[in-house]
DNA sequence: TGTCGGTTTGCATACGTTTGCGCAAATTGG
DNA sequence: CCAATTTGCGCAAACGTATGCAAACCGACA
């Protein structure tokens, strides 16, 4: 049974070969025609330009990242994407890099599929580089990306003492700021709600946060464990409820759990924010600026982290390997209605 | 498990060949070893598989896409994440595929990118199939689909008289269901916040919904736009709120929108929710079920909507164009504290 | 006119895999 | 135990492109 009634039926590939019949040159003048910088002459260009337009023909990435070893991919490690930060993320790359003409491959481990196989997998599509976000990479994962043939850069992630480059929001500076801004207006006694155990972006922002209250005389703060999660936050903010001293102000390590300690104060606790107690999150997504919450946090600056990440990533184009850097870019606070500083 | 770890800094791609002189046996052998279902002993196989463990092989999609056409990757072209909804299909998703070790590559359009350019982008990359979401096809684009070398489906969406396969909820029936719920309850001027204008969701779900108020003999719903965004759905309910006759219910065409109009009715309207309006929605994101909000809605069966979808994809996977088929999933009708039934 | 430097061009090979086609080996039946 | 099958395996030709290398070209200058 063959599908084609007519040779036109299914639309097949124009390869290279048909454009340079069509054009009266060789294949390979075709191919230094699509490839920036190639010996060609202006005028031979043109007009293989010009049948390929008429053609409708455009390079096979495969093929081509067979030989060169760039295929046109990014690809995204990504293991959640329940916080709502993340989907913005790999909206804002996936923008990027589309109007760079490259691709984001997605490449998130399957129900029982550990992490540390994905980077192997990725490699072997030859994507160009490899952004490892919302996922805390393991021992032996920092050593497969040490020795990567090509860029990784951890998105909003850090590890002690590995050769990666990173980038992110300079967590322990916001969470300094938020820390100051609490003791200026007044608060006497914050707490702290954490993500999961072991996240550097938690942990950062724990200490920051500490050591602004510490350097005002405060105690170390109450902590519960979030585990980033609007359900946690919601938890934790019943849990802190029970204390014998109440808090008169919770920061949050993300948005997504301080909405969550918002409403659990609320509904669960019936106080009101921000005149029984403050809130304050992380992050800056869309629902913190809803109505219903105005929720004071500190707003990551997603294009330009993701601006630093791809230069990183581009930086090493010609493929000699540049020294692993991390770049920390500042972010700001937004005062909203969980507070009345 | 480890890698091979000879002093190459960079780690080298170890090819069939590799594999195949360690099992000594042909690249050939590897090659069938595996391809399920491919002539080889299982003697053989195992011993081919066992060097290739040791090696750290696995097969380089690149090329095997070059001669089967088959990348392992399925492309899906969405041109907005802002609507919650659509990271949770999204990671549905590359999750049920990650298991099937196949990925998921993103197509989203850049800034002044046409959608239409990117589906022969994405048969370049020879993926497996298509799936387009969250974005209304032109014309020209229907056309494309229709003579692309690979199922394409259609996600959320339907175009009508298109030889196109579709997944969905059924959204007529939603919409009916939710105006048979509000006119039992003894709802009397329902109104209905729309989508964006042509979107076959919003349509759809508009039809079910005015059907099911005239059966029970209330006139036509008066009706808003809210674009399918937050922002939106804030102002349609300042808008509605202005009517002389005000509504006492609200049902806005997707959840995002819903939550809009809620947040709207209570901090500008000044109203309580579910005394004064209720407000209903479509879509059950994660948001509408937390405690601020507690939005009534039906739920759209993200699972199954990816299962079928997949099963579509698949259903061709021998290279056989199969006939388009429509499959819509039937949703159900979460209660929660927006409605008071 | 001849030679020279530089620019273009085509040829051939390589990338890592799949697969049709023969052939040898293993299996079966009588 | 031999012929007739079946089965498993290797060879080599693809797939569509990039690129080193050498040949061909082009004007210019002596």
């Amino acid at each position: 049974m063959k599908p084609p009634k007519n040779g036109k039926s299914k639309m097949e590939r124009t390869t290279a070969a048909d454009v340079a019949r069509a054009a009266g040159v060789s294949i390979s003048a075709v191919s230094r025609a699509f490839t920036p910088n190639a010996s060609i002459a202006k005028q031979t260009k043109s007009r293989v330009m010009q049948a390929a337009t008429a053609l409708g023909y455009q390079p096979n990435p495969l093929a081509r990242g067979l030989i060169t070893r760039r295929s046109g991919m990014i690809a995204l490690l990504m293991s959640e994407v329940t916080n709502p930060f993340y989907p913005a993320v790999l909206e804002t790359f996936a923008r990027a890099l589309s109007s760079r003409g490259k691709r984001v491959m997605l490449f998130t481990p399957g129900e029982d599929e550990p992490l540390e196989g994905l980077l192997p997998q990725a490699l072997g599509y030859g994507v160009e580089g490899v952004v490892i976000t919302s996922a805390r990479p393991t021992a032996e994962m920092t050593a497969a990306c040490e020795s990567a043939p090509v860029p990784v850069v951890l998105f909003n992630r850090t590890v002690e003492g590995a050769a990666i480059s990173a980038v992110g929001c300079d967590n322990e500076a916001g969470g300094r700021k938020i820390a100051d801004f609490l003791v200026e207006s007044g608060r006497k006694r914050p707490a702290f709600v954490a993500g999961l155990a072991g996240a550097s972006t938690s942990l950062y922002r724990e200490r920051g946060f500490t050591a602004g209250l510490t350097a005002a005389g405060l105690p170390a703060p109450p902590r519960r464990v979030g585990d980033f999660t609007f359900e946690g936050g919601l938890r934790a903010a019943e849990e802190l409820l029970d204390l014998k001293e109440r808090p008169d102000a919770i920061f949050a390590a993300n948005d997504i759990m301080a909405l969550g300690v918002l409403d659990g104060l609320r509904r669960v606790g019936g106080l009101r924010v921000p005149e029984d107690v403050w809130v304050v999150g992380f992050d800056d997504i869309a629902a913190a600026a809803w109505p219903s919450f105005g929720l004071t946090t500190f707003r990551q600056p997603i294009n330009r982290m993701v601006a630093e990440t791809l230069r990183i990533l581009e930086s090493s184009d010609d493929g000699a390997p540049v020294p692993p850097s991390t770049v920390l870019v500042p972010g700001r606070l937004i005062e909203r209605n969980s507070t009345a500083g």
